[in-house]
DNA sequence: AAGTGGTCTAGACCACGAC
DNA sequence: TCGTGGTCTAGACCACTTA
């Protein structure tokens, strides 16, 4: 017992035993999702340590008083987001460190205000605007039908970073510019009820051409970030159609990716 | 009944009922599986559009003679792959057009090859060095330790499109020259056994230097897309760790993001 | 009020990995 | 051989949406 195989990677007896998880039968919160969100508070303030064994899943769920399924659900919900991962045979461990984050819809905002860069923006454009052949095809309405143009300077430290511009078709929400500048567009979406389901992006390089470098105070020649995405959301009609460039000397996309296996 | 709300997304009735599912109870296949790849091949072919509504999973779990929770977890799998979105009090149904392709561990070579571009690859250099500070801390082992150095140059059409720099632990995978140059790296290490979990990746935008415009074939001053990235196996044991640069005029990077709600 | 998915139970047997 | 997760069943009740 207690067999430690590679030293370097020892796993020592379940490490669950000594905690305890607080179940409310009362709660609106399934009892599977309230596991789960003790489960990954352990594992975050390392209560868990990674390559720690879960025990088994018949055991846990005698322990906790639920049905294996149940106990199943939570575990999955964990593994799903790369913080566990199931051997047949050994058990359920704690991956070994390095899962952070998850690749998000990249939204700049959120992304430097997690950085503590204190984001700004500038609203430049916000204003109705027949579609272009390309936007219409992008938003997947009729060439021509009024869309709304948004075209924001992102700063951090009173410096740009990036230029957005977005389109969105015409009514889908109320784009307050005050409120843009306070805040990210996803978070107004969100916020409006619309529930993001997937986007497509297509992400690129090239040099400034002058105005895009006075715009963004740097040099002619200098490199860009680009990206392009559409966003959809669940019943798949296109929300945004948006294209965006960054100061390669400032920014860079940095993510997390989980294999599906 | 029938009725259709908002007649540019009109739902007739359930779908499914001329579809015919075989399932085989005596396959190694999991019924769960065996229902989710036809479903995913009905929705492929179009016999379910988009828009179609799956009809109550009770009524298809008696239909098929599964369980309900048999049926449930065929489903799950195809909205976690952004196929189908289920709606309380509503039904589940086929995600109107435009999923196509998840974000995988872009793999140069796949993507190439997914492109009808012909991939080819030219392996500069494969050997063991000691290990850097940079590459150690990637790797997760002491500064100055073997490690193997992989430089590849990809080309498409006999053009080159990047750099490939890659750094492996020492030991981990027999890198034949022959064989790197006719697949992937990530194949190689699958077909070792090596089952990859997660990556971290940076994407970021220079300028070429002489020296870089030169070997892929780009005037100096040229826009270059730049990727770092760690990649990681199941035990959490770092397992690549590459510096890739690819000329922006011939490439970009073109992905599908599915949002977790 | 009726219909849908969301959650949960208490079992069962099987397949794979480690020993 | 034994322990683990993987799969599967046949129900139950609840919450939400729509009408």
């Amino acid at each position: 017992m207690a067999k430690t195989g590679d030293p370097a990677r020892a796993v020592t007896a379940p490490a669950t035993g000594a905690l305890d998880f607080a179940l409310d039968r009362g709660s609106p919160v399934p009892l599977y999702y309230q596991l789960a969100q003790q489960l990954e508070a352990a594992i975050e303030h390392g209560v868990l340590a990674p390559g720690n064994l879960l025990g088994n899943e018949v055991d846990l769920s005698v322990r906790l008083g639920l049905s294996r399924p149940t106990v199943r659900q939570a575990i999955q919900s964990l593994v799903d987001k790369g913080l566990l991962v199931r051997r047949r045979g050994v058990g359920t461990q704690v991956v070994h460190s390095q899962v952070k984050r998850p690749l998000e819809l990249s939204s700049l905002y959120d992304d430097l205000e997690a950085a503590g860069q204190g984001p700004g923006t500038r609203v430049v454009r916000n204003e109705g605007v027949p579609a272009a052949a390309e936007v219409a095809a992008a938003l997947g309405v009729a060439e021509g039908a009024e869309v709304t143009v948004l075209e924001r300077l992102r700063l951090t430290h009173g410096q740009p970073v990036a230029m957005l511009c977005n389109y969105l078709p015409a009514g889908l929400l109320e784009l307050d510019d005050a409120r843009l500048e306070s805040t990210g567009l996803y978070r107004m979406m969100r916020a409006s009820g619309i529930t993001l389901h997937s986007a497509r992006q297509t992400v690129g390089a090239r040099i400034a051409s002058p105005g895009e470098a006075e715009r963004l105070g740097e040099t002619e020649g200098a490199a860009l970030l680009t990206m392009q995405r559409t966003a959809y959301d669940d019943t798949g009609r296109a929300v945004e159609y948006g294209t965006h460039v960054y100061r390669a000397s400032r920014y860079a996309f940095d993510f997390q990716l989980l294999v599906r296996n």
